[in-house]
DNA sequence: ATGATAAGGTAAAAACATGTTAAAATGGAA
DNA sequence: TTCCATTTTAACATGTTTTTACCTTATCAT
């Protein structure tokens, strides 16, 4: 699921936003102030930023020096409609640009097309020889139909997103399971173990002992 | 792993930029003409591509064309080096174009700020012939893996965002085990002896008496 | 030089993490 | 409700890492 994050301290348009986007599928983040934003920012990845230029804390233009780097593409939400303004956001390196008041509409038009540009709008993955579509949940071995249950499926894509990161298990486990971690179970290894007998990634799964996990290609 | 693709027909050249890539921790898959880079294009995704223009079968300019929906950011390597060319691969969708023949320090540069405008640098250490790359938690020494524990891989991160400096033992054990010091106890050194060993760093970790340890550059 | 400390080296104990299996709990559909 | 697939838990086995213990070697101040 695309994951984005609103940073905008005018909660109304922040509500608007969330609820638009949750409704077309988006999962939404939403940070009020810019010390919220770059908490988040640290804390989780984000396919897209929607980021107000007039913000408590830290403003927007400072946090885009933050998300910047990340490569995480940005657009500007603002009341500030001039032309300085709008060559200043470009110029720092947001995407795009829109101009509040807006159309809901052309916001998600916009977030499509951002998306779409830097590759994101995926609607399947692949890694190896296994073959995902998000739309309809299936997983292709080879050609071959490998049934997975809701979790394993989630987990499989959170691994392929993160395909040669060591993820931290308690991350892993609440980016699946959207709960906290109370780490005394074994149900993430549990799940893991099924992923690597149904697909046969004994090899590609890897354990990085005392971290997490890690989906490996080569080898 | 950063999955690099390299398009030339010229095997010298070819080699060498694999070689000297593997050395610095990244994955590179040659392709030696034209339909090659295709296919290989088709079957794996890459972080980057490395296009020579002259091909056979399918020259760069065309299978650019290819790669641009991808998303998949591209540098240039020709013989090339008129205006023209740099101009037309430039609005063609390349990201950077390198000039044959070039030391291979230029290229890896030119390679790292290209991943770091995509935000696909993962974060990476180098120290000497060592390669870390943070967000796998793996070491690579001469292209070949290194395997480290937790501790000893975030001591090793610590030495080296200290390089030439004498850490404190206290401090050194405070930031990696992220609890007090009690000085009592020879645990910190056995880590250090065990990088020492593992990474044949005898001579580079040395041993600051009554303070602590520093990494140091050149021999 | 010498002795009091500090660090090196090694192995083994202790601490801890993960793999494995089966059984129990959960929850949705018939 | 009952059944069934899925998910979680529990218990035990196995495997790794980290720490400690102990002895040796090195360093420095006197």
């Amino acid at each position: 699921m695309i994951n984005v994050l609103v940073v905008e301290d005018e909660e109304a348009i922040s509500n608007l936003i969330s609820s638009y986007l949750g409704s077309k599928g988006y999962r939404c983040v939403c940070a009020f102030d810019g010390v919220q934003g770059a908490d988040l920012i640290e804390r989780e990845s984000f396919d897209l930023i929607l980021l107000d230029i007039m913000l408590p804390e830290i403003d927007g233009y400072e946090l885009l020096e933050y998300i910047r780097p990340l490569g995480t593409p940005v657009i500007f939400l603002t009341a500030k409609g001039t032309v300085e303004d709008r060559i200043k956001g470009l110029c720092l390196g947001a995407d795009d640009y829109l101009v509040k008041p807006f159309q809901v509409g052309e916001l998600l038009a916009r977030i499509e097309a951002v998306l779409r540009r830097y590759g994101k709008s995926e609607k399947q993955l692949t890694f190896g020889d296994v073959f995902i579509n998000l739309d309809s949940r299936q997983v292709i071995k080879n050609g071959q139909a490998v049934e997975l249950t809701v979790k394993e499926f989630d987990l499989l894509v959170e691994l392929i997103r993160n395909k040669n990161v060591a993820l931290y298990r308690d991350r892993l486990y609440e980016r699946v399971w959207n709960e906290p971690f109370l780490g005394d179970t074994r149900t993430l290894d549990t799940h893991i173990q099924r992923l690597r007998k149904k697909l046969g990634w004994e090899n590609y799964i890897k354990t990085v002992f005392r971290i997490g996990y890690r989906l490996e290609e080569g080898e």
